[in-house]
DNA sequence: CGGAGTTTTGAGGCTATTCAAAGGTCGTGG
DNA sequence: CCACGACCTTTGAATAGCCTCAAAACTCCG
């Protein structure tokens, strides 16, 4: 690692996952937030937690596992606009529409905590700080979304490959899942192409083309970046620092 | 228009833009959002308001012209991630970061409100209800990414085109700004294709295209819609309800 | 009236797609 | 425990969509 990361999710709050990320919680705000918490379901690969153009109920707080957030065209072809990892909020666009925007489904056996939207939503009008921490979080998707738009709508294949592999790689490594570079790699190169907008096949020349390279090695679901910093210098993307610590909000 | 588009923004609050767009504010939360609005700046087309890889020290509600939002790659390329229209809040996303993210330029002479990062970020701590809205209105924009994510990535360039009309189209109509379909572009073939990911070049011959079959038509910076439904048709896209009303929070 | 930026058009090339099929892996059920 | 089917990975060949390069016509502005 070249840069600094953010320090750790406090462990205490842990069991929120990123409910928190961005404020230091009260124990009063910490047992609000935890008493949205439904009991841990568990669910198989490909299961389908929520359907889009459903009626947004529930969102989901994700705490194994990885699912995918996506959208269907009517030309049948999808987009995968989200690689959830755990300690993600899952389904929060949706909060603003009648209809879910997308549909979440499961790529490993995960496990899940639900909570009730309306519910969520009375919190965020009691408790002020859970509101900026989400708040907060939101804007934080967005530039993920941003990011990935920009690579999406401007790069080449084997830069928008480089650029999910060392977004992911970084996600995991803040929670010490990619020791080494290496790392647990569920999605299929069919779902790699839905989340970078190429075809499977083409996904396949050019992960061929990145393993003869040296870039990356694959073996099984697991894969293992050789080279970070040449990975990330074809991504193209700077290292972003996100805001924290306890005074940042009023520093001017 | 073959479907229900929520209420126009409530005019009292019309100088708030946005700002309040999800819930219905009392006038003490008006008059702190108010306060926070400095005062009115003009500028002229392709004034950059607030460059890539500044210090996010102010936001800004954009109350005349447009503005992009755009993120440059180390490629060269640059990618138009948002086209604000009148009543955004430009600047957002960057509030979780240190350094910001995209670039701010005027698309047309505009004019802007900025407000305080720091006070904005108080005001939000001490009325959960501004809070509130700002959360849904920072999921409402994470709504438009995922679907301009979806059509750049799985769509061919007159679907990315037949989309982003009819988005303009639709933002403006709610403002009384797209009458008979007809509304003022100011987007150069060049701006189009950094929106959608395609070349300019190739963004004039699907113009054409599009011309020759009577789905468009064009002249000075002024773009006629000849046929809403068709073009929504093959944009692909579900007509999207956002949350609204008095009691919607409540609602289970 | 000149100059810069925009729109338009042409020709050729490249990236990625489509179609097709073989080999591999994994889970399931006989 | 093996056989089977489903899905994933890999490979090839032909094609399509889009890009690059180039240049001319047009518009707008100073």
């Amino acid at each position: 690692m070249d840069e600094d990361l953010p320090p750790p999710i406090d462990s205490p709050s842990d069991a929120l996952g990123r409910l928190g990320e961005f404020v230091t919680l009260s124990s009063r705000e910490r047992a609000a937030l935890a008493g949205l918490l439904e009991p841990v379901q568990h669910w198989p690969r490909h299961h389908v937690l929520r359907h889009e153009a459903a009626v947004p109920s529930h969102l989901y707080l994700l705490t194994k596992g990885w699912v995918a957030s996506s959208i269907v065209l009517t030309s049948g072809k999808q987009q995968i606009v989200k690689v959830h990892l755990p300690g993600d909020l899952l389904g929060a666009p949706s909060l603003c529409l009648t209809t879910t925007v997308d549909c979440l489904t499961a790529m490993t056996p995960i496990a899940v905590r639900a909570i009730s939207r309306s519910r969520l939503m009375t919190t965020i009008e009691t408790y002020p700080r859970i509101a900026l921490s989400l708040f907060l979080s939101a804007q934080k998707e967005r530039v993920a979304l941003m990011e990935n738009l920009a690579v999406v709508g401007q790069a080449p294949a084997n830069v928008r490959i480089a650029a999910t592999l060392t977004n992911l790689f970084d996600r995991l490594f803040e929670r010490g899942d990619a020791p080494g570079g290496m790392f647990h790699m569920p999605l299929t190169q069919r779902d790699l192409g839905d989340l970078i907008g190429i075809t499977p096949v083409h996904v396949n020349r050019t992960l061929r083309e990145m393993d003869r390279l040296n870039l990356i090695k694959r073996s099984d679901q697991t894969i293992s970046l050789l080279d970070v910093d040449r990975l990330r210098r074809i991504a193209g993307l700077p290292v972003r620092h996100y805001v924290s610590g306890p005074d940042w909000i009023a520093s001017d």
